[in-house]
DNA sequence: ATCCAGGAACTGT
DNA sequence: ACAGTTCATGGA
């Protein structure tokens, strides 16, 4: 991590694959998102850092970004960890040179790297909040998995309204593993997606489950047939986290909707290509599928 | 109306 | 092992 401290901002410096004003158009896909605001090209984001609500808004400064603090932190070493919170949600770590390299011959990818170039696979560095997002996402529309998104994080997370705009940090564990299935229905929430979600939330606050003990393990299967022995987490929910929260950038949701969509306009079928023939484009993308399905889902919404 | 949506568990064979 | 069914609701 390449970064400074400034007392009222820190700076942080991303490797030269970045464009911060592609990022912004993927965290502005939804008017209904509520865990980050964009305004006059900066990014507001409300986080919890050992505890303390920490308000910062990213700008862009080239060859840096900026997080300019608007509350908090009080600690050198809280101001370190919102650091390490933005390197990670936009996967500075990730060396995005070889993809390119390998987009470059490549049919499919070649146009959207062109298009999408600095593009950071934006993830969610929470284990909760990824798998919470992806078992919502599950086999329903997006925007209305925005809607169960906005009314879980208003009901159960913590809000503050300043200068006219609301920021909301994700809900504790804690709370929601205290929940009973009819809270979240309440919300239009289905019965079992109620079920898995507070499951997960008692999994973890319980110390059965947690990001360490995923990172820990030797290789993509081990952690992938964790996730899956989860109740309510199938092969596709496993890559989708693997990829956002696990930054495996060979995780690929075959099965993926939108996956199919973006395939099928890319190489202009007239019908969504089989899961053998994704297979196949997935085997020469190998080690870069999380990206090449990240590019391909920015394709669908120009 | 009808079909599909960034699926997964359950049930029956 | 594998295919069919159910869950839930909003968008197009």
């Amino acid at each position: 991590m390449n970064w400074s401290d400034h007392e009222l901002y820190i700076e942080i410096f991303p490797p030269k694959e970045f464009d911060f004003s592609q990022c912004l158009v993927f965290l502005a896909r939804s008017d209904q998102e509520i865990l980050h605001q964009i305004e006059g090209g900066c990014l507001f984001k409300l986080i919890k850092v050992d505890g303390e609500l920490v308000l910062f808004k990213l700008k862009s400064t080239p060859p840096s970004i900026r997080a300019e603090f608007l509350i908090g932190p009080q600690s050198t070493n809280a101001r370190e960890k919102v650091a390490a919170y933005i390197w990670e949600w936009f996967d500075f770590d990730q060396d995005l040179r070889s993809f390119y390299h390998l987009a470059a011959n490549d049919n499919v990818l070649r146009q959207v790297c062109d298009d999408y170039y600095g593009l950071r696979m934006m993830g969610i560095p929470d284990l909760f909040e990824a798998l919470t997002w992806a078992i919502i996402g599950q086999q329903i529309n997006l925007t209305f998995a925005y809607t169960l998104k906005r009314r879980f994080v208003e009901h159960f997370g913590e809000c503050m309204t300043i200068e006219g705009k609301t920021f909301c940090v994700f809900p504790e564990v804690e709370k929601i593993a205290s929940l009973h299935v009819d809270a979240l229905r309440k919300l239009q929430f289905s019965s079992r997606k109620a079920e898995y979600i507070i499951g997960i939330a008692q999994a973890i606050n319980d110390g059965e489950l947690s990001k360490d003990m995923l990172l820990q393990k030797q290789d993509y299967q081990q952690v992938h047939a964790s996730l899956v022995s989860i109740r309510g987490v199938g092969a596709w929910t496993a890559d989708y986290v693997m990829m956002k929260c696990l930054h495996y950038s060979s995780a690929f949701p075959v099965a993926d909707v939108g996956l199919h969509n973006a395939l099928k306009k890319q190489l202009g079928l007239d019908e969504k290509p089989t899961i053998e023939e994704i297979r196949v484009l997935g085997t020469e993308w190998e080690g870069w599928q999380a990206y090449a399905t990240f590019y391909l889902w920015r394709s669908l919404y120009e």
